[in-house]
DNA sequence: ACAAACCATAACCAAACGGTTATGGATTGT
DNA sequence: ACAATCCATAACCGTTTGGTTATGGTTTGT
């Protein structure tokens, strides 16, 4: 708990920058990535992404593995959990999110 | 829409700030405060309060009254809609926060 | 009328940020 | 053995950021 407040700014701060919340969201998507893959797609140097790999790291929202010569980075959705939080606390309300929640789940189909 | 994804950037990056966040959250806790009660409130320069206003006002986080000498300020929780939608669309919760919502209603009672 | 209070803006500054190119280490392919 | 690939780190650079003090406009209190 005070680790979750601790990771919150690091939290906050990686996915303040929008080619850091593409990265992430590239890899929630389409699912573990090389470096040189996301590179492809982030429209960014290499180091660029390195870098930016290293702050997402560092608020625990990737991990990577490494296989030969090539670092796999995937996401790690639990890391938004301190975010999730501070959104019960301080802003969206159980049934405004509700609401939210009905409405997404109809558009989803039966 | 367009919309939400056009803010989702200001909000993000609003929140970032560690300062910022801590005034949004004590205009969440406590209610309307004039600038003066913030600037004390913050532990930095009542010019340094007023910018970090700007900003939250730039992603529509918070709403301004003047009255008199004084401004008021107010916090806007419905702008951190587009941060909860980014969530729902990225963080995959699904799981965690339905059995949340669930226990939540349980104990609400049938 | 005048002093004080409240707030926003301007001017300034050090530090952080996000990007680049250069480099080198490890691994793979030929 | 050698060349090429993948990645991380270093060095560098312009811009943004978050803070400060200075200033001025408006409103309030005496």
């Amino acid at each position: 708990m005070c680790v979750t407040l601790a990771n919150a700014n690091h939290v906050f701060r990686a996915l303040a920058d929008p080619t850091r919340r593409a990265i992430f969201e590239e890899l929630t998507r389409q699912g573990e990535q090389t470096v040189h893959a996301l590179t492809r797609y982030a429209g960014v140097s290499q180091p660029a992404v390195s870098r930016h790999l290293t702050v997402l790291k560092r608020a625990k929202l990737v991990r990577h593995r490494r296989e030969g010569r090539e670092t796999h980075y995937r996401a790690q959705p639990q890391a938004l959990a301190p975010m999730v939080d501070w959104l019960d606390l301080y802003g969206a309300f159980w049934r405004e999110r509700f609401d939210r929640l009905e409405s997404l789940l109809e558009r989803m189909g039966p």
